[in-house]
DNA sequence: TCCAATATCACCCAAAAGGGTGATATAGAC
DNA sequence: GTCTATATCACCCTTTTGGGTGATATTGGA
């Protein structure tokens, strides 16, 4: 059996404190406890986890989802996220982070331990064809996006329009529209329609190589 | 949002009668529920479902693992495992066949509510097998395409707007228009990104009895 | 310190797309 | 022979998008 060095982004100390010790109990180790994303950086530059538990609401934000965007972009392991919340606004949020588990509390020690479990040897067959990431997409291309684009970009696949983009990243219209104009100029394209039609063959093709 | 047709493997009745709600709930469509797992098979054959639900526990047995490795071997879609028991000589027998999920009961709305969720969403991104066909994509909606509703459709995804369309089919452009509003009303779509986008998913659940 | 990149926003205008209504023709099913 | 599904087209109107121009603020290097 593997033991994990296991990261916890949990801002109920409690909670927190449950997880550890069932972490423990299974015989890993908890690198740490993080209340705040800045926490969760800094632990996963010091440590280097194997293994994460989210917690997707750090007080009134969506902090957990930053943090597994930088997982993905920085490192390679798998993460859980568990939150109180599941509704469908959250989960399109949370789709492109390819979870390998989602706990929603309260939850059953059961759940906790099946999802480590079930998400750690998923990963490992899985995980080579993981590809929507910034990193996939900016590799094909002459001119990388910025991070904003790329969220941008993303929106743009789950079909929003400009409005309910400018909502989602708390921005103007306008703005959108700017990032939009130098996201079409990096694609190659003249359209959204076409950008998530270049961005489907920039994602397949590294499944296919 | 994808509409599936669900196998549910549960021998308990009521249980699985509580587990057809939530999926009409939530949309899709439930092709039958098996007690067996001779009625999984049957069942598999004739409505050729693109999502399962999985009790690994059939009274004394594990059939439920059976089932799963059959659609491994014979089909391709996603399924997750629903069951009371979460040691780990049962995880570990079921690891090989790759559940997308596993809810342990007694389990609430919401666990198996994310957990279609994103069992789904990561199959799209994590199944290797792809495929650009009419009958791939006819399959997984209650609304089938037309020849021509799909050869624009395929249009779309080439990043074509509406008057090359209409070029390219020797139509006007009134007419892909019209094809346009039967598109996104069998899609459930409003715009053609959003139409692009949920191509792109469609073509990534591909099974081939 | 200055520069380049990034992110933010505004305004304008033209092009494209979306939605509603209605019409005609044709082929196949019943 | 009628009915239904499909494909074709038109007109109208509103919303959305795309492209051009220009501006400000911040940040991290060179």
């Amino acid at each position: 059996m593997i033991k994990h060095k296991v990261l916890i982004l949990e801002d109920d100390p409690l909670i927190a404190e449950d997880i550890r010790d069932l972490i423990q109990q299974l015989g890993h180790t908890v690198v740490g406890i993080a209340y705040t994303k800045e926490k969760a950086f800094e632990l996963l530059e010091k440590h280097h986890p194997s293994f994460a538990i989210l917690d997707i609401n750090l007080g009134d934000n969506l902090d957990g989802i930053l943090v597994a965007e930088h997982i993905n972009k920085h490192f390679d392991f798998p993460f859980i996220y568990l939150t109180s919340y599941a509704n469908q606004l959250i989960l399109d949020q949370i789709k492109h982070t390819l979870p390998m588990g989602y706990v929603v509390k309260p939850f059953e020690e059961a759940q906790l331990f099946t999802a480590i479990n079930i998400a750690t040897s998923n990963f490992n067959v899985l995980a080579p064809n993981k590809e929507f990431s910034m990193s996939t997409i900016n590799r094909q291309l002459t001119n990388p996006l910025t991070d904003k684009e790329f969220a941008i970009l993303k929106d743009l696949y789950l079909g929003k329009n400009n409005e309910e983009i400018a909502a989602s990243h708390f921005i103007s219209v306008n703005t959108v529209k700017t990032h939009l104009k130098k996201l079409y100029e990096k694609l190659e394209v003249h359209s959204r329609t076409a950008a998530v039609a270049s961005l489907c063959t920039l994602i397949s093709r590294h499944s296919h190589p």
